[in-house]
RNA sequence: CGGGAUGUGGCGCAGUCUGGCAGCGCACCUGCUUUGGGAGCAGGGGGUCGGCGGUUCAAAUCCGCCCAUCCCGACCA
């Protein structure tokens, strides 16, 4: 293509609003536009880079043995009711009315979907199963943020296995494992799969595959010394141990006057690792006790996972103090037996430990835990913090922001079963298939791959989804031989099977250096009438910045060969 | 949903406090010069100042309501 005819709207600056440096350049080079928050339009080269990012998801996909389909966008309501997940999920559903009334949703996830394709199986001979679909998913996100990292509208590719039994559903899950880290490989991303929380969607096994980036939303923990890597929601690691302070007899009630935190607390004399953090939550419903060491933060996924609660909030502090009969601050366990007690396994055993003691601006010092707390259950809830000890290895942990590019996980029965998919097994049997769920956002990638290959003039695209591998800069458009030079490159370029773009904009080099710069071809081709003195071009590596002098009889067969070896990188 | 900020031409901004002709840079159009790293000169086009209502002789500017966008938090298969 000649970039004089195409729509690749470039600004020297990024609106204002844009924070993420992917949003920013993805903006500038002319990729994208956003519509309304969390809408982006896809121009010619940002749609360019989707269906590359694609094709390499389809490739590997058909690779393992996936077979893509197309579902529906519009689900009616009923699907949606028989799974649960109507009342379920809320008001991240976006839902409507047809003109006959009935209730519709815009499909922000396929499970139904496939299973309700699923109860045409019949026979254990039709297993396994593996779909998937590159479809728009729409999810009324409370608050999209960072371009395309988080939008209401976005392509996925989503796929489903269907098994038999559990070892078909490894199997099924490790050829996508396996799969995925081929995706990202060929997309140039460095992506950890950490184990994560499987949320409200259930299932055993959940693998997050995460992309470091200090634009990303997720936290995790990744061990320096072995290959652990783990969500925050999820991470566990092993405590340094603390030396309990000498019990006493019996909990002593002392004064402390105004002082309302661990930190002001910690001043005082009790060390932050000799306190009782008591937080009041509402689980379900009911109020609830947590504590937790005066130094761990409370990490509520886990929480929730460890204890099958569906929804916890912070209690009220009205409802707190009616409960308790005193404000956060001055709380604590000692002596409650009207309300659940949960306590992190941090706390067990230990003795002389500083709590509140329900009545403003008074604790207890001298606290065993075990003799004076009513502890219901014991569960971990305690976020790992940044250093600790890896649990396999010992070595330390250090936590890292993440753009969460990928999740695998094992959905198990549930959706089979509330759809009603069974097949009759070799014993003429009935029985309920399982399923796993494989999600990668096409569009997250695309700003992954931005945010993580950039430098201060722009974007550098890998090879493997470069909008155009090549670009061909004219320096001088009114120079007939440079003109004739270039286009004869070009068309070499074209006839080899490289998507090239001949930039024969009648601008100063200036201005098309930095234009190709900012877009991120990878490979540059400069043609001047300077180098054609001698029977030269340039080739430009965007990636390094270097350039060499190339005789216009190679460069085409030069060019070649890098844009071939850069298709097979990582593949 | 809570807290904070912002809305003035395609992009970036000044002007708002103290009411009085709607401005600047980039981009765009025409002409001349220039031409290997975002050119110069001259001329020109483009704006319901987020919306609605109010105060006033007069509102981008003051007041009220609403909307949108961004950031932090909550939330988030």
């Amino acid at each position: 293509m000649r970039w004089s005819s195409l729509f690749i709207p470039t600004l020297r600056e990024a609106p204002a609003e844009a924070e993420a440096v992917s949003h920013q350049l993805l903006v500038r080079g002319g990729f994208i536009r956003q519509l309304q928050s969390g809408h982006y339009s896809m121009l010619p080269l940002g749609w360019k880079v989707h269906r590359r990012i694609a094709e390499i998801l389809r490739q590997e996909m058909d690779a393992i043995g996936a077979q893509e389909v197309l579902l529906p966008a519009i689900h009616q309501a009923a699907i949606w009711q028989q799974s649960g997940r109507w009342d379920a999920i809320g008001d991240d559903m976006f839902r409507l009315v047809d003109r006959k009334g009935a209730d519709q949703v815009l499909g922000m996830t396929h499970e139904e979907v496939i299973a309700s394709i699923g109860v045409e199986l019949s026979s254990y001979r039709d297993l396994p199963q593996m779909w998937y679909q590159i479809q728009t998913k729409f999810r009324d996100e409370p608050r999209p943020k960072s371009g395309l990292l988080r939008v209401r509208e976005f392509t996925m590719k989503d796929s489903y296995s269907i098994d038999l039994d559990d070892e078909g559903l490894d199997r099924s899950f490790n050829l996508h494992h396996q799969a995925y880290q081929r995706i990202f490989a060929r997309l140039d991303l460095h992506a950890i799969p950490v184990e994560a929380s499987s949320g409200a969607m259930g299932g055993s096994n959940s693998v997050e595959f995460m992309v470091e980036s200090g634009a990303g939303e997720d936290d995790v923990a990744v061990c320096s010394g072995c290959d652990y890597a783990a969500n925050l929601e999820r991470a566990t690691a092993t405590l340094a141990t603390v030396e309990s302070r000498p019990g006493s007899e019996a909990p002593e009630r002392f004064p402390t006057p105004g002082i309302r935190t661990i930190d002001a607390l910690a001043e005082a004399g009790h060390p932050a690792e000799h306190q009782i953090k008591t937080l009041v939550y509402r689980v379900d419903g009911e109020l609830a006790l947590l504590l937790l060491r005066g130094d761990h933060p409370f990490q509520e996924q886990k929480f929730l996972d460890a204890t099958g609660a569906s929804e916890i909030t912070p209690a009220e502090s009205d409802d707190i103090r009616a409960a308790l009969g005193a404000s956060p601050g001055s709380l604590g366990a000692v002596g409650v037996d009207d309300l659940v007690v949960y306590a992190d396994p941090a706390l067990e055993g230990r003795t002389g430990m500083t709590t509140g003691a329900n009545e403003d601006d008074v604790h207890y010092s001298g606290v065993d835990v075990d003799r004076d707390i009513g502890v219901d259950r014991w569960v971990d809830i305690r976020g790992i913090v940044d250093g600790e000890a890896c649990a396999s290895c010992g070595e330390p942990l250090s936590v890292v922001r993440c753009i969460e590019a990928g999740h695998i996980f094992k959905l198990g029965r549930k959706y089979a079963e509330a759809m009603g998919v069974s097949v009759l097994d070799a014993d003429g049997q009935s029985r309920i298939p399982t399923m796993g769920s494989y999600g990668i956002g096409v569009g997250r990638a695309m700003a992954a791959v931005a945010e993580t290959h950039h430098d201060d003039s722009g974007l550098i695209w890998p090879i493997s989804i470069a909008p155009y591998e090549v670009v061909v800069t004219v320096v001088k458009v009114d120079d007939e031989e440079s003109m004739a030079a270039a286009e004869a490159i070009y068309e070499g370029l074209q006839a080899a099977g490289i998507e090239a773009l001949l930039d024969d904009r009648d601008e100063r080099p200036g201005v098309k250096f930095a234009d190709a710069e900012l877009v991120g071809f990878p490979l540059r081709v400069t043609v001047g009438p300077r180098g054609l003195q001698t029977g030269h071009v340039e080739v430009g590596l965007r990636a390094d910045g270097s350039q060499t002098e190339e005789p216009v009889g190679t460069v085409v067969d030069t060019l070649v060969g890098r844009v071939e070896a850069g298709r097979r990188a990582g593949s």
